[in-house]
DNA sequence: CGGCTGCTTGATCGCTCTCAAATGGGGTGG
DNA sequence: CCACCCCATTTGAGAGCGATCAAGCAGCCG
């Protein structure tokens, strides 16, 4: 399920925004520390209540989190893509993971051990600047959420959460541009609080109107532009 | 609306978890480049869309964070009391306030020039530490009103909402638990994701069941245990 | 004392959830 | 290679929670 893979070179950190303005030395020095991990598709990385001893950076492929409440609800956290961070919050107030890691797609990450942590944000406190800036950009994103799942309808909370997936992961191909890694009805339903019948709905209005298309897992915007009219409401 | 204020002793920020765990003459010297500020009850601290200079910690009082979205909804972000940090986001990527601020009640706060943030950071490691820890807190925090938001029912929301108000400012008088800042139905609503009617009729009914008492903008919890049970939904 | 602001309460409507069942595409195993 | 099975998806009908619209009430401050 977890394979190891070669060490990768320093250089190809550059762009992951984690060691964004480190010098080339402390970015192998941090690199050195790191464990590399490989993941299947559908591999998991870490459970909701796990103790969190570890946490990552991804460099490839996409992590899906995934949060059950004690009545059994779900709710899809989000999907982390390269350069993203994932198990991070536990590490700095301690305590277990909140949400349960697995690969959407076959993936590539860095994995630090927890104890490494306060080392390396006392001797980088470039490091400490990147978290800080990641971790401000995910309050900015939940805050976000927050108020589109107050205030708003299914209809455009679905079109915002597939704007949102095409920052992501869209892939421009003939027909429009498609979402690079499986989302299915229930995943989107998990992403907007709503119902997977509800997300089934819309889809189907949509692909009737020619917005959109797809299949199983998959899909597929014909028409961004409608999307964006709908995930902002313009008409009224 | 703001004025100045003497400046803390040192001493005073050991309690404020952004401080904890730093020497006294690095506190002291975080200390000397803070500038204290004083809120009159309803001051406006800053509004959402200015360009965020400086970054707070309250010391003293309670701030409320309110945003707006385009269409003229409002939604309560939280509200920040002493030890709390406020403005802290976009200082750690760049850009504007995202909510308005202002004191629920008379205030006392530190502010820091956005200028001076590397400098803190590189210079106290620590700093960087709390910050993480804080920052990461409050994506715990938003994460799990995310998911009641998206999983319950009003009524839940409402009685969770108001078990955390007490956790942030409950004061033991002879009837129960005082919530000892003003907050309205309206506020209760923002902070929900619901109306103002449908708080009014939901605190109508406790107040009939004898779970809570309370007046304009005034809450008591009469029955603590019995508000924690609705927010847990033990009775199925 | 008067007006304002916050709160209450009623009636109705509609969005969305819930429950139910059928359909179809893809992958797997024989 | 084919057939079967499973899982994602579609679609329908109905109920209900909570929003919306509409007044009326009451404490508090000036």
């Amino acid at each position: 399920m977890v394979d190891d893979a070669p060490v990768p070179a320093g250089d190809a950190l550059v762009q992951v925004e984690f060691f964004a303005d480190l010098s080339a030395e402390a970015r192998a020095e941090v690199a050195a520390i790191a464990q590399p991990l490989q993941l299947a598709a559908d591999a998991t990385l870490f459970r909701q209540g796990d103790e969190a001893k570890r946490f990552f950076v991804v460099l490839d492929g996409r992590i899906k989190l995934v949060r059950t409440t004690p009545e059994g609800h779900q709710m899809l956290v989000r999907y982390a893509g390269p350069g993203d961070l994932v198990g991070c919050v536990p590490l700095f107030e301690g305590g277990d993971y909140p949400a349960t890691a697995s690969a959407a797609l076959p993936s590539r990450l860095l994995a630090w051990d927890a104890d490494h942590i306060d080392d390396l944000l006392a001797r980088h406190p470039g490091i400490a600047r990147n978290a800080l800036r990641l971790l401000g950009h995910e309050i900015g994103e939940l805050r976000q959420r927050l108020q589109e799942l107050a205030a708003e309808r299914v209809e455009q909370r679905i079109a915002r959460a597939l704007v949102r997936l095409v920052r992501q992961g869209g892939e421009r191909i003939e027909e429009g541009v498609l979402i690079d890694f499986p989302v299915s009805r229930q995943d989107l339903a998990e992403l907007t609080g709503t119902t997977l019948h509800s997300v089934s709905r819309v889809l189907s209005a949509w692909q009737e109107r020619g917005i959109i298309d797809g299949g199983r897992r998959r899909i597929i915007i014909r028409r961004p532009h409608a999307l964006v009219g709908l995930a902002e409401d313009l008409d009224h």
